[in-house]
RNA sequence: GGGUGAUUAGCUCAGUUGGUAGAGCGCUUCCUUUACACGGAAGAUGUCGGGAGUUCGAGCCUCUCAUCACCCA
């Protein structure tokens, strides 16, 4: 069957990734033939996630690297995989449950509310899986990992596996090496999902904000005199006070102030240090009175230089409030309202001024349960109660007041008084999912102690045991786990790894030698699994206590219960246990990625393949995920994951601006490897992976390598016209024609250009010499220097030519595969007998040593040299492109004279020639061609143009003359010859010869033109 | 404010120990010549962001300024 005119990539594609898939080509270990194994962990799309830009081009890298191992025999696996995205599911289950009119989460409880998860992910889960196909992956799909597989509530219809064993396994080892624990800190909240967050999940973005500028009175109505001065010390303002000023951006949390604090050098307000002042909101009767205290953290010439502190609202004032022991009452609640809860606030207010007075002790959890919202705020949102807050401020006279030019009714300029407010930019938290405000709460977690277990993952870098390309990324990697912050690892989800601990009554030993329960005071045991923590709890208790399922408040219900049951004496009956409700944070379980997709914590035989081998992943996610996974693999199993690390950029879309839905100006993927074959765009791909550079995708580009695509068919159908045949793999000749020769070579030197750009991971170079050489190299001078001989009549010359053709192809098809997988096992197959499919053809090893014929490769450089120069005069005196001239030529050397005869047919046909006749001297009106070893020339003094002739040359004598004057310029200075090496200076004196014998020609001829004008 | 990177042909970008600038696209001219018009041939275009320094020699190293991008406060 005669080849199509073009790939038809739209039909064939699916068609070759069934056959590898068929063939279970991509199967761990598959072509395997050495026992070096090379594993890629592919990073885990959300099993919400699409295929997008940036799946598609770090796909093509690690496909690019596994298919070429894996040619080369090595035992490879890449290990695809999904991750159960734990906010990111439960939000979509969620609205897919609104759209289907179903009931909500929160009604359906936690168990059928899973249950709906799992059947979301059975029917629309992992799509990206089959999209990954269209790119032409090569991964174990039979080994597909889920971070979820294996949890409780999994259906018995999902795939097998053990993934939460794993993370459950890490849970406990860590939670007993004291590596994790649990504790009240001020943790990022996301007041839409109702959860917290980890740092890294929180965008910092600039908004438009105020800063408002209150006066807080001084308690007893005391006064103080305040003193300005500018920079040399002259007095600019001078008064006297009964306030200290504060500028804030959040008046709401006001209400949660525990002091004020200035700078211990600040002498404006040294005479006030130490007294109190009054928060200036809420009744006037309980009007609280907070310290004034000195910190190192209030930035004197910052706003008035005074801070309010509010400890369970903001990140500093949470560091400064915990140095100083003052209290942090949290006024929010899980939704970001204002408090509704605990008792009247005439009653917390009373408490809350005892402690500041010092009058009373006080705990944590006693402030936590205090709620110093004064009733009219509360249950309002954060933000109306921000409002109002200013306004009732302000009605009384406490907002800082200044002068503001206004047009009254008759449009006069008149100056009035108004509230101190400025407009400022303001850096504001927002959850990167749910984009709102993310508000700082101070709440139980559980947190990863990674302080303790840094040092191994910041060691593997610095000992160079893990490299991360491009270097920078190691800058960057250094500073930020140099200063890393505990890692906040608890959500208050349903959808992800509940977290593997239980709770209980505590037991009190009593003077008596008799115990009692303690329900407010609770118990908690770690273990992997419900029984191991039913059994702890029973050799503490002497039985074995229930478990409260399915309560909202689990730790309410067993208060409750305890009290009523107490009541009747039966404590035992009471005593119950409850497991944390929360999940964990799903990079908690993706950390232990690297391991877990090989069936760890069992001894599996896949566990081979750890430690891996290269990540490749991009530049946002080296903290979320890289940094983890190397921090966890060693607190685990102290091992590295993997030697490297190949980080990328975003990519961009071809102006370098960030993709976007609202911006319109999303590239799909699969619109491209619709519009031009997954194989063009996988081109593109590695043709724009410069390391460490921007990635912008064009669809020009792309269109570019389908265009690099049908060339390289062409090729194919160029040795089907001639007729050459194709039984197999084919067998490099030992070559006896110069221009087979010399293809070889250069087949040679991409070879290892190929593998020298991939081992340093240059895609772009390989990518960019393997064009150069396919369509540069074989398309436009080997093929066609080829014709002759196959049209011609010397059989062995034809053999000879045949058979480096379709090697010369074959090479083309085997280095080209990893890039473009599909076109070239398309081609590769179109050969009758092939030992094996593309995928797992031999790499080749030949080197440009062995393979390049110095002679060889110097001759056929000579004759395009000359086929070049030929058709670049033709060209420039507009020699009709179709019509064949005679040629002269003078002193051409023996070595001139042996590479036209070896190949005049070749240059005489490519450069459309009739004749060469040996001269002494070029008549006049004769166009010059300067080669090494001979000149030639056309004589054209009928159909020359004397003066454009002039031109011509005296242009390339210009070009000559500055290249020229580079070389004498630096052979003449003396300190040149001294100190370069002397190989650059062999080279220049070389140069210099082989440039002033065409100047020489050059002038000769011009000096011949100027005779007949 | 801190950090990282960028600034090279009209556009998008390469340029690995310093040896005198390249690719693709686009553009101009010619060509439907028996693999290929998703093609062939020829051609034009750069004070390598500005300035200074080191060096025989700087796109590359150092300093400085400017502009932009991203990350973190």
């Amino acid at each position: 069957m005669p080849m199509e005119k073009t790939f038809d990539a739209q039909t064939a594609e699916p068609r070759i990734y069934k056959m590898w898939e068929d063939a279970g080509a991509f199967k761990a270990g598959a072509n395997a033939s050495r026992d070096e194994t090379f594993c890629i962990m592919l990073p885990p799309p959300n099993v919400t996630g699409h295929l997008h830009v940036g799946h598609a081009f770090n796909h093509t890298i690690m496909d690019m690297l596994t298919r070429w191992k894996r040619m080369q025999g090595y035992d490879t696996l890449w290990q695809p995989g999904l991750d159960h995205a734990g906010i990111a599911t439960q939000l979509m289950v969620e609205k897919d449950l609104a759209e289907t009119g179903q009931p909500k989460r929160v009604d359906l409880g936690r168990e059928k509310f899973l249950e709906k998860v799992w059947e979301w992910k059975a029917a629309k889960g992992g799509q990206i899986e089959q999209q990954a196909r269209r790119l032409g992956d090569s991964m174990d799909w039979s080994r597909s990992a889920f971070t979820m597989s294996g949890a409780e509530s999994a259906p018995a219809t999902e795939k097998p596996g053990n993934f939460h064993d794993a993370v459950l396994k890490v849970f406990v080892e860590m939670y007993n090496k004291g590596l994790i624990y649990r504790g009240k800190r001020l943790v990022n909240w996301d007041p839409h999902f109702e959860t917290a967050i980890s740092d890294l999940e929180v965008e910092n973005i600039e908004v438009d904000g105020h800063m408002w500028h209150f006066k807080y009175p001084l308690a007893g109505g005391e006064t103080y005199e305040y003193v300005e001065k500018d920079e040399d010390g002259n007095v600019t303002l001078r008064e006297v006070r009964d306030y200290i000023s504060i500028a804030t951006t959040r008046p709401e949390t006001m209400l949660g102030d525990g002091a004020v604090a200035v700078h211990k050098d600040d002498e404006r307000y040294a005479p006030i240090v130490g007294k109190l002042c009054e928060i200036p909101v809420g009744p006037k009767e309980q009007r609280r009175l907070i310290p004034i205290i000195t910190d190192p953290y209030p930035d004197m010439d910052f706003g008035s230089g005074a801070v309010k502190i509010t400890g369970a609202h903001d990140f500093n004032d949470y560091e400064v409030a915990k140095r100083g022991g003052i209290p942090m009452y949290a006024l929010m609640d899980t939704k970001g309202a204002m408090r509704a809860d605990g008792k009247p606030y005439v009653e917390e207010a009373t408490t809350a001024q005892a402690i500041a007075n010092g009058e009373m002790e006080f705990d944590e959890a006693m402030i936590a349960a205090m709620n110093m919202v004064p009733e009219e705020y509360r249950g309002l949102d954060r933000f109306e109660a921000r409002k109002l807050v200013v306004e009732d401020i302000t009605a009384e006279g406490n907002a800082v007041m200044t002068t503001k030019m206004v047009k009254n009714e008759e449009g006069e300029e008149v100056e009035t008084t108004v509230p101190y407010v400025e407009d400022k930019k303001i850096m504001q938290p927002f959850g990167d999912r749910s984009k709102v405000v993310i508000e700082p709460a101070l709440t139980d977690q559980w947190f990863v102690d990674t302080a303790k277990i840094v040092g191994p993952a910041l060691d593997a870098v610095k000992e160079g045991r893990t490299k991360i390309m491009p270097e920078s990324g190691e800058k960057v990697y250094y500073h930020w786990l140099e200063n890393i912050e505990p890692w906040c690892i608890s959500r208050q989800l349903w959808w992800g790894h509940q977290i593997p601990v239980w709770y209980g009554p505590s037991m009190e030993s009593n003077a008596d030698g008799s115990r009692s329960f303690n329900v407010s005071k609770l118990h908690m045991v770690c273990a992997a699994t419900e029984q191991e923590a039913q059994n702890e709890f029973e050799s503490l208790y002497g039985f074995k206590p229930e478990i409260i399922e399915g309560a909202v408040s689990p730790a309410q219900a067993l208060i409750d219960g305890f009290a009523a049951v107490q009541a009747g004496k039966n404590e035992n009956a009471a005593i119950k246990i409850f497991r944390d409700p929360d999940v964990l944070d799903t990079w908690f379980s993706s950390g232990l990625w690297p391991f877990g997709t090989l069936g760890w914590p069992e001894d599996t035989e896949a566990m081979k393949y750890f430690p891996g081998d290269v990540l490749v992943t991009g530049q946002d996610i080296l903290f979320f995920w890289v940094a983890r996974m190397m921090m966890m693999s060693q607190a685990v199993l102290e091992q590295d994951p993997f030697h490297t690390v190949y980080l990328h950029q975003l990519v961009r879309d071809a102006k370098g601006e960030k993709m976007s839905k609202t911006k319109g100006n999303v590239i799909d993927p699969l619109d491209m490897i619709d519009l031009y074959g997954a194989d063009a765009l996988r081109f593109s791909n590695a043709q724009m992976a410069a390391l460490g550079g921007v990635l912008k995708i064009s669809e020009d580009r792309i269109k570019g390598y389908r265009n690099f695509s049908t060339k390289l068919w062409n090729a194919f159908s160029f040795a089907e016209h001639y007729e050459i045949s194709y039984p197999g793999d084919a067998i490099r000749p030992e070559a006896t024609q110069t221009l087979n020769k010399w293809i070889i070579g250069e087949t040679g030197k991409v070879r290892e250009t190929v593998d020298a750009a991939m081992e340093a991971y240059r895609f772009n170079d390989a990518a960019d010499a393997l064009y150069a050489f396919t369509w540069g190299k074989v398309c436009d001078w080997y093929l066609e220097f080829s014709k002759p001989i196959l049209q011609g009549d010397d059989a062995s010359a034809k053999l000879e030519t045949e058979q480096t053709l379709r090697w010369v192809l074959d090479q083309c098809l085997i280095l080209l595969h990893p890039i473009m997988p599909f076109i070239t096992e398309e081609l590769w197959g179109l050969a009758d007998n092939r030992t094996k499919m593309l995928a797992h053809a031999d790499w080749p090893t030949y080197t440009a040593n062995e393979l390049i014929d110095a002679d060889a490769d110097r001759e056929m450089n000579w004759v395009i040299g000359l086929i070049d120069n030929v058709r670049s005069a033709r060209a420039q005196v507009h020699v009709p492109a179709g019509a064949k001239v005679p040629v002269l030529v003078t002193g051409l050397d023996a070595k001139g004279q042996s590479a036209w005869d070896n190949n005049h047919v070749l240059i005489q046909r490519l450069a459309r020639i009739e004749s060469l006749s040996h001269v002494d001297d070029f008549p006049k009106g004769c166009v010059t061609i300067p080669m090494e070893g001979g000149t030639f020339g056309i004589p054209l003094a009928d159909l020359i143009d004397v003066g454009e002739e002039i031109a011509r040359l005296e242009k390339t004598m210009q070009k000559l003359g500055k290249e020229l004057g580079g070389l004498r310029g630096r052979l003449n200075n003396p300190k040149f010859v001294a100190s370069a090496p002397d190989e650059v200076v062999a080279e220049a004196k070389a140069n210099l010869a082989l440039r002033e014998n065409e100047e020489a020609q050059l002038k000769a001829a011009i000096a011949r033109l100027q005779e007949i004008g």
